[in-house]
DNA sequence: TCTATTGTTCTAGTTCACTAGAACAATCTG
DNA sequence: CAGATTGTTCTAGTGAACTAGAACAATAGA
């Protein structure tokens, strides 16, 4: 089961927020095909974001062909979106978990390693010559 | 001198994207105090918002201290941010890169990266024995 | 002083995210 | 069939983000 955690300080609308956690947890595995997503009213208790806004949600992920909603059953995950193997998003995951603790080591905060990882993955520069 | 990219498609506020950058570009040593900013011209003529959006991001630094406003002079930056050695953010840089060209060649997107850069920052889980 | 540059303020209006509440429709269970 | 559960639609309204354009204020430099 997915645990949703809306961050209304963060600037996203809520119901983008909501629709990322859910592709993202398709691409870690954490939702296959078959299982279902919370109810619309167990997240509207759980978030505080009205039903509306989670049906948008909800809607996209349809509309994306990423889940299937069924009437009166629930929604449910129709298709993966993950591209690697289990084993090796594992063992990259303890690698990076790894990178994170020695930033931290290092003295970097966490706003700071935010901030690094960031600059790689969107700037692309990955050559130390720059 | 900083560039700015606004991304309209992201859904995140213009003026929030663009605060977030200077406060990126301070924690990795881009910006140093004394360093002027673009001015609002500058950035409307760039990145095609409004003059009243940036002067709200501006503002915003302005008001955590980060920057100074000097009319008719331009922008500066006020005070640093980063709690990092250069050497250190570079070394970290580095090898935060080289894990980015091993997850890519894992068979990685660019999607399953960011996915998972964020379940280990946010979810705070780097044991493997979850 | 004069001029260009830059930050600043103001008014007016549009679009989008979100809320609130109610009602309807399809499915499952007994 | 009856009742509970779930997704769905609808109307109305609020507030934030953003746009547009104009004008003002302070500084730097010739």
């Amino acid at each position: 089961m997915v645990e949703f955690r809306v961050d209304r300080a963060s600037g996203l609308p809520a119901y983008l927020q909501l629709g990322r956690q859910v592709r993202e947890a398709l691409r870690l595995g954490w939702l296959q095909p078959g299982d279902r997503l919370p109810t619309v009213r167990d997240v509207v208790a759980t978030s505080g974001v009205n039903a509306n806004t989670v049906l948008k949600a909800y809607r996209e992920l349809e509309l994306a062909g990423l889940v299937e909603a069924r009437q009166g059953s629930g929604t449910y995950v129709k298709s993966s979106l993950g591209s690697a193997a289990p084993e090796a998003l594992d063992d990259l995951r303890a690698k990076f978990a790894a990178w994170v603790r020695e930033a931290r080591s290092a003295g970097l905060e966490d706003e700071d390693i935010d901030a690094l990882v960031r600059a790689v993955l969107s700037g692309g520069s990955d050559d130390g010559a720059g």
